[in-house]
DNA sequence: GGGCGAATTGCAACCGGTTCCTAAACCGGT
DNA sequence: ACCGGTTTAGGAACCGGTTGCAATTCGCCC
């Protein structure tokens, strides 16, 4: 049933190297011949197998796309992103769905296995460990919205999450809130650590300053309004919220309607990430954009010269960071 | 860098094919052998090469997933239940996003490339010709949400959209709702044709209502909110309105709640889909939820049997709607 | 027409497994 | 120790490409 590269070569009356040669871009053949092998594929419908080329060359245009994010809204448009960046390149994306049920090295061997020529790590949640497993493996790896270390094992690209802190705490700041809550997500989590460390930082500069802290269990809806009632229930609350992200923050926000107050009249927030729904009219929450669209483009740029290049020296690349005003915080003063 | 076969079997002073029938399942091998291979094995960090195994046995354990829907927040879950269910049978998602600018044709010859060994079609709004194409490329393919026909080329997995009309129409018939809105998805699309067709029978049966019909121009918030607000401004609005999907009821909720109307009060809304959003506090949506984990287990499990034995007979399963009654219906009379 | 260097071509080995087939090792029984 | 019937092991061909190398062909000039 399938057509090989013997087929084309007999149909065309040439040997089996012509029809491979005139299928690998920059091999020498002559214009006849590649022109009578080209005839032979079409009329046969021959496409050469993926699988043994990548066999002898050592290289698959597989890339293992590998996150632990599947519920989270924003990584819908990760997703779209990701796949359309690597496809556009001539690559395709193997998924890798590393849930807490699965084996982060059982993963790891199967991208072995299939001897992807990179793979990229896409989870702000992941552990660096991983990465760098798939480095000590062998895997030309990336870390897209990893964290920033002094001396990075695999390359990084994201945003400064200290500097996300003190963003937001400067917005808030220069609204007029004094007594201001962090709403983070998981106390464990680097990016929370991080950006409750720029958040004091800011903060600190400001004498008359309250600074309440609290964590939602996991980035997500319901684990914002969780803590968001568990705040209302234990008196009074902040000014306004910086939260751990957008879902959370509506989450949040939900509960505070829910509840009878306003935002932003009575209590602010500011998300972080500008996922779709933060634009929806039922939301409108004011927020910080990372810019995905970029770190993706550099994600997967790098993936593909540490694929052709391993010796590539490795970098980290933080992109800016975009305040959002939408109308969950009140206007500046 | 790489361990191969040869190298575990001369380091367990056996031959290739002992080394090779001891990573097959139900090969013949003694106890004895088996445990100097696995030693060897162990101490090498052998891992088989999916691609030389591929080649020569003709199975990949590779599954094409191919989408066009990476925008709409219901396959967030779509694609976290995908790829778990296809990583828990011990394959992996070979991932497709066949939008609006890539070639259907060239989707289909890369599939057939890497040999997988299914497709999954996973889209209610791609056209049963790709699916078509995949089968008659020699590929097996299952059509995840995909339109039950008469005749199905391919097997067909999701739901009834003429009953899922049906069910919206009964739904808002015994709210006491007379006057009553369609604000479809794409009026070229399926599943809002079929969905029209069962809404409009039911409303059929009784005489004293009135249907009013539009459509949103895509799945999406957007397009959602651009048709409800257009409804507005062209006169007075039906008592209720069966929408595409969440996504554009929560659109056309937006709209409405700015404008100062009331939902349920003034206006009744009904969604379809049941995605994670239509529970928030902020949203609270009435919809109609479609079985995911159902369909696409059942898909799953169809690829892998047809993927097996690709004489399997083509069926269609189509699986039960279940009504979700939350905040956007007035309560039932 | 002969000669020369460059462009093409085909052969054959190889990428890393799988599997058919035959030969060897093994088993219990006599 | 020998026999007959099973297992088990190894050799070799094959899966479908790629590529170094030597041989051939080509174009061009004298």
């Amino acid at each position: 049933m399938t057509v090989t590269l013997k087929d084309v070569a007999e149909r065309a009356g040439v040997s089996r190297s012509a029809v491979s040669r005139t299928f690998t871009p920059g091999a020498s053949v002559s214009a006849k011949t590649r022109s009578k092998v080209e005839q032979a594929a079409a009329e046969l419908g021959y496409a050469p197998s993926a699988l043994a080329s990548g066999l002898s060359t050592g290289r698959t245009k597989l890339i293992g796309l590998v996150s632990n994010n599947f519920r989270n809204p924003i990584f819908l448009e990760v997703f779209d992103l990701f796949t359309r960046a690597i496809q556009d390149r001539g690559l395709r994306p193997l998924l890798v769905n590393l849930s807490e049920d699965t084996d982060p090295e059982a993963a790891i061997r199967m991208l072995r296995q299939y001897s992807v020529d990179a793979v990229i790590v896409a989870s702000s949640t992941l552990s660096a460990a991983f990465a760098a497993n798939c480095k000590a493996a062998g895997l030309p790896v990336v870390h897209a919205f990893g964290r920033a270390t002094r001396y990075p094992e695999v390359p990084v690209v994201g945003i400064d999450n200290v500097e996300a802190g003190r963003m937001a705490a400067r917005a808030l700041l220069a609204r007029g809130y004094r007594d201001i809550g962090f709403l983070g997500g998981p106390a464990g989590a680097t990016t929370t650590q991080d950006r409750l460390a720029g958040f004091r930082q800011e903060l600190a500069r400001h004498p008359g300053c309250r600074l309440r802290e609290s964590f939602a269990s996991t980035y997500s809806h319901d684990a914002g309004a969780v803590e968001m009632s568990r705040l209302m229930d234990s008196g009074p609350l902040a000014e306004a919220y910086f939260c751990g992200d957008d879902v959370i923050a509506i989450g949040a926000l939900g509960v505070l309607r829910k509840a009878g107050r306003e935002v932003p009249g009575d209590v602010g927030l500011i998300g972080f990430n500008d996922m779709e729904a933060a634009s929806w009219d039922l939301v409108t929450l004011t927020t910080i954009r990372q810019p995905l669209d970029e770190i993706i483009a550099v994600s997967v740029g790098q993936a593909i010269a540490l694929s052709e290049q391993p010796e590539t020296p490795v970098t980290q690349t933080l992109l800016p960071l975009t305040l959002i005003e939408r109308g969950t915080l009140r206007p500046e003063m």
